[in-house]
DNA sequence: TTCCTGCCCC
DNA sequence: GGGGCGGGAA
């Protein structure tokens, strides 16, 4: 497994090129952008983060001071958005009453601490806690989402019944030996989420998967035979 | 119409 | 495990 996926990133990288992911400004953006695109199209996304920078509001006090009902128009966009309003406030008073609403002092926390604190918060699961610890705290913590488990589960890399820390652990332990082209580990894991995405959207996609064209095309069980498990997952 | 980088609550 | 939350784009 370890040099399946690795050889899995090194097809994407060859494929695509390094993405720089995440694409933001700040890191208390890449918080605000990971609860807001929870289950939500990223171009969503950034036409309400656009509406906070607007508003001057893409700040934490001026996040924690606003009316659930002014903070869920402002992200209207996104979706969900009361609550994700709701959550946005409550990952702001996480920063607000245990770092004196330092952010920065979130990022100097030990990981496993770090990431236990970002699930107390009701509205951060996995997922989205795993992507403020990645990329706004640059703590290496491998973010799973539906593109990788549709990906992996159609390559046969895991069980269709995989749970979010199973498949989280096997690939942090899968691709701790080895740091690709990159400089660092966080650096690696950064990319790699990246580009699984770029997959996703691209080829792997719930329904009319582009196996033919996907730079994993090669990596399947059964290269060149067409998948049958192309729904679900 | 479907789909979108989830999560909570029942 | 099932339902609810939701606007925007294809």
């Amino acid at each position: 497994m370890e040099s399946l996926l690795l050889r899995a990133y090194q097809r994407m990288y060859r494929a695509f090129g390094h993405q720089h992911w995440w694409p933001a400004e700040s890191a208390l953006e890449v918080c605000v952008g990971a609860i807001l695109t929870q289950n939500t199209s990223w171009t969503n996304v950034e036409l309400a983060l656009c509406n906070l920078r607007h508003h001057q509001a893409l700040d934490l006090a001026v996040l924690h001071s606003l009316e659930p009902k002014q903070l869920a128009n402002l992200i209207r966009s996104a979706g969900y958005h009361n609550v994700k309003a709701r959550r946005l406030k409550a990952f702001t008073s996480l920063i607000i009453e245990t770092f004196d609403g330092q952010l920065e002092l979130l990022f100097q926390e030990e990981g496993a601490r770090a990431r236990a604190l970002l699930l107390g918060v009701n509205g951060i699961g996995p997922e989205t806690a795993d992507c403020i610890l990645l990329y706004a705290c640059s703590i290496p913590s491998f973010v799973v989402d539906t593109y990788t488990k549709r990906i992996f589960f159609r390559h046969s890399w895991i069980n269709e019944r995989a749970s979010y820390d199973e498949v989280k652990q096997l690939c942090e332990e899968s691709l701790s030996d080895s740091i690709g082209p990159h400089e660092n580990r966080l650096e690696y894991w950064q990319d790699y989420h990246a580009q699984i995405v770029r997959i996703g959207k691209e080829f792997c996609r719930p329904k009319n998967p582009r196996c033919e064209a996907c730079p994993l095309n090669e990596l399947l069980p059964e290269s060149g035979v067409k998948l049958s498990r192309s729904l679900s997952v």
